[in-house]
RNA sequence: AGGCGCGUAGCUCAGGGGUAGAGUACUUGCUUGACAUGCAAGGGGUCGGCGGUUCGAAACCGCCCGUGCCUACCA
């Protein structure tokens, strides 16, 4: 006989599961198999990353789809992988060698490489042994990581490709330029965030004139650049002023006035200072009007000789100190104003980013984001919820052209070579041994590397095999779900979907699931610097990982954030426990039973059996019906009110009379204890896989595991309304006497005699039948039902439908209790009664509404005045009591 | 500056044109032979405010207030 602890402890259990379906590998896909296709790819984590809540809310929701996939049959693969995070990753290395005294230009370029590669091949994996800790059933064996041969290669034939199609060129841009990280950044890798700045009004002399213009600028280093000075042509103010050059303070440069209505009028003075190397509108304005672009600052931040001798070699933020206080001290420095204005950072180290002209590399985005937007207007991508088409179709429309270098080592070299004898580009995808135009072999590779989120564009097809055509890649191209936050909507899924239909001729997945940002209990995002993360590691090592996993399933409601809290995941470990002694119950009473959990059509059901049947196709309804809509809060709510509330609450309960004597009874009742927890271990499973294997495997069945075993059905035959409605019955009844015995603060123990009048013969009949049930679970000693019952002078009483329930207390009736409980039943329906009175007398009502609505407020009405008039009349029996 | 969410029980959140639900917390009573990480019963909400549509609004529409986020070339 199997006996279970009396609680149930996660720990030893997750790691012995954890490893069994690893040793069976259960988690693999094979290509070969002709069932249907069920594949995601993860958002392959950054290998220098931890798993933080966020994570394990992502993974849980995919692992329950694959899951549930794969339970229903499909060839399921969840594929794994990791992202090489550039930048991310070359700051952790830098710092260790900065730790160590040294930098990377110390080691060069290849021994760097070779020192971040053997940092990843040691601590990149930890992510990976998160995950399954997590109970994640990706396919391990198809294991990516960005920078693998495969991947590369893949990267290369898609640059090689874009640049033969002219999709990819090189110029000279204003980018965004990190000078901390030393490298460009694409405009999404640019954190906004509004800060209290200045403007500072600067007074610029009009040349041969006393007259001076004034600007206003909040960044005044960049003047030291600036080549022209910028008015709107309609403002009166600077008409005069039209075709003069100005005096740049300082460097005392002529720069001349030029007339753009791109100027606003309103906004400061009215002129603008023109910088075009260091800033992106005045760059435009440069290309505009021909003007001169000065690069007044090296790569790391620090000024220039350009910027004249005095301020050369300064940091820029000490350059602006120094410079202001010497614009000050020369008058030329009229005021300097409060201004909250936004200001971009570094995605990756916080930096404020400059804006920053330099030759870069860059996609052209617009062809490629045609044919991206149509495939989700056509329906071909579904993004869920639908609302985020909207910010999609919004970005895609408005996008710009994609700097994809990085002035970085870490990363997919650039196959491009520049040919130092003719000065030609070649690119290619295998290195060139010479030059294509000029043959010679003095070619030297471009230093850049791409942009990490380049490789994660081909994510869904470079990790099943491509540019191969491989038999996976048949498979399982196009997945099914994506499935992600919407932080990374642009970043990666625009793109994925961009790169996916070009290369592949098809989407990349049919649908997209965006969920929620977790956050923490003041709705803050959580960050390692705000120091409010919750670690789930620490979550699962306290309550376990499976109720941690129900939490995230049953907060993962659609189109909002999740403010996790903890006192809930404590509510679903304690459902664990629930479950777990359930099933020690259920295997307490099995030592004699023979079959299995499959149903025996020739059992002795009874009622009860027969319900929890019906109850439980209905969950299994909804549960299939909800996953497949990515509803999963509402099938983990589900499982959990039908194990906890319908199968615990009450079935276990019902079972207990007739397991209580051996015969056709008891065998039935354990024949459907253990089929009805057998199918919810099963409906379960996706969101708790460690606990349901646990129990399932000790259940009497003959497959492997139940992560392979098929998942619940729904069966139109198993539903029975007529049985329902009995037992509703029944529980009315019992539910009924309870709250007589607790409002009356009757002993628990105490056993009571029940009458109850009724008219309906079927009520009667099935009072009688099913007597025993209401014995058992409210205490009852004798039952009777009629319709000529008399009711004791000395009784309690309620009102259940067209029943009277009516329980005899002689000698131990509180008077007062029970007139307090009746008033307090006739207040509220003295309240209803009016509530529906002004109803029903609306004549618009009753022309308008629909009759099945008129018909169900008049069928109230008239059972709550009857049950209104008999409690009356109690209450006066009560009365006389008190008297 | 535009855009998108959210505001429901003390707390964390579902729901959604026909008189409000869950978990948790709270009150009362229970060492009932699965479970005190439990059982039974109970209290608790003019569903942010104001208008509108409707026979009927917490739900749909508009405005306002509060709150969170995203996008943007706010010198």
């Amino acid at each position: 006989m199997i006996q279970l602890d009396k609680q149930y402890e996660p720990g030893e259990v997750e790691k012995r599961w954890g490893r069994f379906w690893e040793e069976k590998n259960f988690f693999h896909a094979d290509e070969t198999r002709e069932s249907p296709a069920f594949s995601i790819v993860i958002p392959p984590p950054n290998i220098t990353g931890r798993l933080h809540i966020g994570h394990a809310f992502n993974n849980t929701l995919q692992d329950i789809l694959t899951r549930w996939k794969r339970m229903q049959g499909c060839n399921a693969l969840w594929q794994p992988g990791t992202d090489h995070a550039g930048i991310a990753t070359q700051n952790v290395v830098e710092k260790q060698l900065h730790e160590e005294g040294a930098d990377r230009q110390d080691l060069g370029r290849e021994a760097f490489v070779k020192r971040v590669w053997k940092w990843r091949n040691e601590s990149g994996g930890t992510i990976t042994n998160q995950l399954k800790k997590l109970g994640c059933s990706l396919d391990w064996e198809r294991d990516r990581f960005t920078m693998d041969e495969g991947l590369s290669k893949a990267v290369r034939e898609v640059f090689v490709s874009l640049y033969e199609e002219d999709l990819i060129y090189k110029g000279d841009y204003i980018i965004n330029w990190c000078p901390r990280c030393h490298t460009a950044l694409s405009d999404l890798e640019v954190e906004h965030q509004d800060m209290q700045g200045y403007l500072y009004h600067l007074k610029y002399s009009v040349k041969d004139s006393d007259d001076f213009l004034v600007i206003a600028t909040t960044r005044p280093e960049t003047m030291l650049g600036d080549t022209a000075v910028a008015v709107n042509p309609n403002d009166e103010r600077y008409q005069k002023y039209k075709g003069k050059k100005l005096i740049l303070p300082v460097l005392n440069r002529e720069v001349p006035l030029i007339e753009d209505d791109y100027v606003d009028t309103s906004f400061g003075t009215g002129a603008l200072k023109v910088t075009p190397a260091h800033d992106p509108n005045d760059f435009e304005l440069g290309r505009k009007h021909q003007l001169e672009t000065i690069n007044i600052m090296n790569p790391d931040g620090t000024m220039n000789s350009l910027a004249g001798p005095i301020y050369e070699g300064l940091d820029r933020f000490e350059c602006r100190k120094k410079l202001i206080s010497n614009l000050k001290d020369s008058g030329i420095l009229i005021k300097i104003e409060d201004l909250n204005h936004s200001v971009g950072h570094c995605y990756r180290c916080r930096t404020v980013v400059e804006p920053y002209l330099s030759k870069q590399w860059f996609v052209k985005v617009k062809p490629l984001a045609q044919p991206a937007m149509k495939a989700v207007r056509d329906g071909s991508i579904k993004i869920v919820p639908k609302f985020w088409e909207n910010t999609y179709f919004e970005w895609m429309e408005n996008i710009r052209d994609w700097c994809i270098s990085r002035q970085i080592w870490w990363g997919h070299q650039i196959p491009a070579w520049n040919c130092n004898t003719c000065g030609e580009v070649v690119v290619a995808r295998e290195t060139p041994n010479s030059c294509s135009a000029c043959s010679s072999t003095d070619l030297v590779q471009e230093t850049d590397v791409l942009d990490t989120w380049f490789s994660s564009a081909l994510w869904p097809f470079s990790t099943l095999g491509w540019p191969e055509k491989t038999a996976s890649l048949k498979r399982f191209y196009p997945t099914s779900v994506l499935c992600t936050g919407f932080d990374i909507l642009f970043f990666w899924v625009a793109r994925m979907i961009m790169m996916g239909l070009k290369f592949m001729g098809d989407v990349p997945f049919k649908d997209v699931y965006i969920h929620a940002l977790i956050r923490d209990a003041e709705g803050q995002k959580m960050s390692k610097t705000k120091g409010n993360v919750i670690d789930p590691l620490e979550v699962m090592e306290k309550y376990g990982t499976d109720a941690l996993r129900f939490t995230l399933a049953a907060f993962a409601a659609q189109g909002r954030d999740i403010k996790l809290a903890e006192d809930r995941i404590e509510g679903y470990r304690n459902f664990c426990n629930k479950l777990w002694n359930a099933s020690r119950f259920v295997f307490m009473n099995l030592e004699d039973y023979k079959g299995s959990c499959v149903l025996d059509k020739r059992s002795k059901f009874s009622s009860a059996d027969l319900w929890i049947l019906s109850r439980l196709n209905r969950a299994t309804k909804e549960v299939n019906e909800a996953l497949e809509a990515f509803r999963f809060n509402d099938a983990a709510l589900t499982v959990y009110k039908f194990i906890w509330n319908e199968y615990c609450d009450w079935y276990i309960e019902l079972t207990k009379s007739k397991l209580a004597s051996p015969g056709r009874e008891r065998v039935a009742a354990q024949n459907m204890l253990i089929h009805v927890l057998d199918s919810a271990l099963k409906l379960l499973h996706p969101f708790m896989p460690f606990i349901t294997e646990e129990i399932w495997q000790k259940l009497p069945q003959d497959e492997n595991s139940i992560m392979v075993s098929p998942f619940p059905e729904y069966r139109e035959a198993q539903t029975n309304e007529a049985i329902e409605k009995e037992m509703a019955l029944i529980m009315e009844v019992i539910t009924g006497i309870r709250n007589i015995r607790g409002e009356m603060n009757l002993n628990p123990g105490l056993k009571l005699n029940v009458l109850v009048k009724t008219q309906s013969s079927e009520t009667q009949q099935t009072l009688k039948y099913h007597g025993e049930y209401v014995r058992e679970l409210a205490r009852v000693e004798k039952l009777e039902a009629g319709s000529n019952v008399v009711k004791p002078k000395v009784s309690a009483s309620s009102v259940l439908g067209e029943m009277d329930l009516i329980i005899p207390l002689e000698g131990m009736m509180d008077f007062q209790e029970e007139r307090n409980r009746v008033e307090k039943e006739l207040k509220k329906i003295e309240k209803d009664l009016i509530f529906l009175d002004k109803k029903l007398s609306n004549p618009n009502f009753v022309k308008k509404a629909p009759v099945d609505i008129i018909e169900k407020d008049e069928q109230r009405k008239k059972s709550l005045s009857l049950k209104q008039v008999k409690l009356e009349i109690h209450l006066k029996t009560i009365e006389q009591g008190l008297c």
